[in-house]
DNA sequence: CGGCTTACTGAGAACCGTTGTCAAAACCAT
DNA sequence: ATGGTTTTGACAACGGTTCTCAGTAAGCCG
């Protein structure tokens, strides 16, 4: 039987108080500095858990694995910072149409698609130019 | 200055063979069982050198980087099987624009996208129902 | 051609994110 | 409370990639 710690809750925490997309290292360094003792192999398992539950979304950039706290049961992509991670869900009718038609048109089945989006927010857009800007 | 090496040389034209997306790891393997004493650190700095001059494209699966020969100087995206890494370059001028007007949208700037496909081609499909089938 | 500069290579160590191991801790049905 | 079982924490191990550095060899110049 599954049962509930206060390791799992945290980590569930964590995440959705991120906002955005963070690694695993980086959430157990924020609950650390927030006074928790929690583990890091254990905040891998419960981001591993999050994700096979559909709880969580998880994308690979420069070599590691971010996660986020995602809208479950919903299929969309994601319009994110590369500065600060923060997150936008998108949904886009057209693109999965025409994923599907491009699959099937080439004969491949069983077709996944990635689709993500990576820019600088508008916060973070105004932050560079105001720095550039003597 | 830039010299030119056969190492360099055996890693392009074998990429070239290989027609879809392959690791480091895969490709050093093939040079050395076709008879080549490069090193597996070559096989990665050639690859590098590369995927910067935009004669490669790269992409992570699964916590490794793949890498393949592509049509140096166009913008594409990739319809890949799971199974051989077989791979399509495919060109998708509506997706060009929706993610160019949903990140505009958003207000983010410098955006950039992933779009690729993932399946099972015509060829793998086709060996996985024989086998599958009495 | 032969020498010289300097980029490149090979071998292995180092690195880094992630996963495995196992004894100790803690959850929860009874 | 008790006991069977899951989960945790500390640390070792792992796999892909990068770094280090001494030795090799492109390619320029005479
Ligand atoms: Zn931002
Ligand atoms: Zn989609
Ligand atoms: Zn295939
Ligand atoms: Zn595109």
């Amino acid at each position: 039987m599954k049962r509930n710690t206060w390791q799992k809750e945290a980590v569930r925490s964590a995440l959705g108080d991120a906002g955005g997309f963070v690694s695993a290292q980086a959430l157990h360094a924020s609950l650390r500095e927030s006074g928790s003792t929690i583990a890091l192999a254990t905040v891998y398992r419960a981001l591993t858990g999050l994700t096979d539950e559909g709880e969580a979304d998880s994308l690979q950039q420069e070599g590691e694995v971010l996660y986020r706290a995602c809208t479950p049961g919903t299929h969309h992509h994601h319009l994110i910072c590369r500065r600060c991670g923060t997150t936008v869900e998108i949904e886009a009718q057209p693109v999965e149409e025409w994923a599907r038609r491009t699959a099937a048109e080439h004969g491949f089945t069983r077709a996944e698609h990635v689709v993500d989006i990576f820019g600088v927010c508008a916060r973070c857009s105004d932050l560079v130019d105001r720095a550039s800007r003597p």
